[in-house]
DNA sequence: TTCAGGTACTGACCGCCGGTCACTTGGCGA
DNA sequence: TCGCCAAGTGACCGGCGGTCAGTACCTGAA
């Protein structure tokens, strides 16, 4: 399977290490085989994200209930985006790279499922929130939106720290998602959540 | 100027469509010479955006006043990012793309000066919104990435709407940076600034 | 006036990569 | 046995970022 062996180079050598030559290697495909399943590499990427997409609304609607604190809701989000293979990396890069260079049928069939799967969020939320149906879209964009910053954070987090100064690595290590979207998604929950109940 | 003849082809061909090559003949050079002043594309760009960011804060510090609203506020940082040029653009593909192929001793050179200037930003934001020092950290970074979330939907945003099916022209317009941002930036504004005072 | 040295500049060239396409292979039904 | 077609192949292409041996020109010393 493509998507799998897409999967385990990525492991290996990062998103940006990835060729289609070596990747068609290593399916066991020549390169040309890879192209009549797959368009472009940014089509396959767009797949895969799909799929993460996909499993981090199917694990936010199982665990996320109504009840739930602003806090515990904020590091159930962080957590699941961190935990799903491939999701904030992906994230990070789907506008800027993997979007502009992909046709436009396969990006209208996909960006259609990813409104789809965000509007499934996004409904989640607002039922364990509890917010009122004016605040529910203004809420559940403001969190997609620091996600995405925060998912852009965390690249540069990635990098070994090995042999950094030590004022960069300390930069670099605060922009993991983690610290950075976690409080803030508390903070934007809370602002919505606390008028009518909290915890 | 090999910066201003990089703005004016950015301005004519977009981001993605500009190669060293063309860049080099507009500027009325070689490539080789080109070469001979930065040391790669996207050195080339964290210089554009360093100065972008630049314009930024200093507007942000001229025009924002203690006692502003968190919505005036909200709109004074939309319209601040929206036309200082090449802002958006650069800082959506900043760490994705730009920070990815830059060598360290500049980039490390240029993230020193970005968090000074996020600093700056950050210092005054707390002044006018009158937040405690406790709560004025994960105000500023939580606008941050909601600022860089909206950047990235507005690449999509740019897209000429021309022969899109109506549906895909919605959700384009609707990533605008305007309508993502601003009301996002107010609601965390008013979250943090309630407590206190308002207008 | 000549020449050595150094600096700014040049553009042909390289390697790499995403993507293509004329061709081969292999299995199946007639 | 043979023809056909789907599946697969990999040499090849174009374009790009980036390099470097070489050139042109100026200056100041002899």
């Amino acid at each position: 399977m493509i998507l799998s062996a897409a999967r385990d180079m990525i492991d290996e050598v990062g998103l940006d290490g990835v060729t289609m030559g070596a990747l068609a290697k290593r399916a066991g495909l020549a390169k040309g085989t890879l192209y009549l399943y797959v368009r472009s590499k940014e089509e396959l990427y767009l797949l895969l994200f799909i799929e993460a997409m996909d499993a981090v609304v199917t694990q936010f609607k199982h665990r996320a209930r109504p009840g739930d604190s602003a806090a515990q809701l904020a590091h159930l989000m962080t957590l699941n985006a961190q935990t799903t293979p491939l999701f904030l990396p992906l994230y990070a890069r789907l506008i800027a790279v993997i979007e502009a260079n992909v046709a436009d049928e396969p990006l209208f069939a996909a960006k259609r499922r990813l409104i789809a799967l965000g509007h499934e969020w996004g409904a989640h939320l607002a039922v364990v929130t509890g917010v009122g149906p004016d605040q529910a879209e203004p809420l559940a964009r403001t969190i997609t939106m620091t996600m995405l910053g925060a998912a852009q954070f965390d690249i540069s987090a990635q990098r070994d720290p090995q042999g950094l100064p030590d004022d960069m690595r300390e930069a670099f290590a605060s922009h993991a998602f983690a610290p950075s979207f976690e409080p803030s998604a508390r903070l934007i929950l809370e602002a919505v959540m606390s008028p009518r109940r909290q915890g």
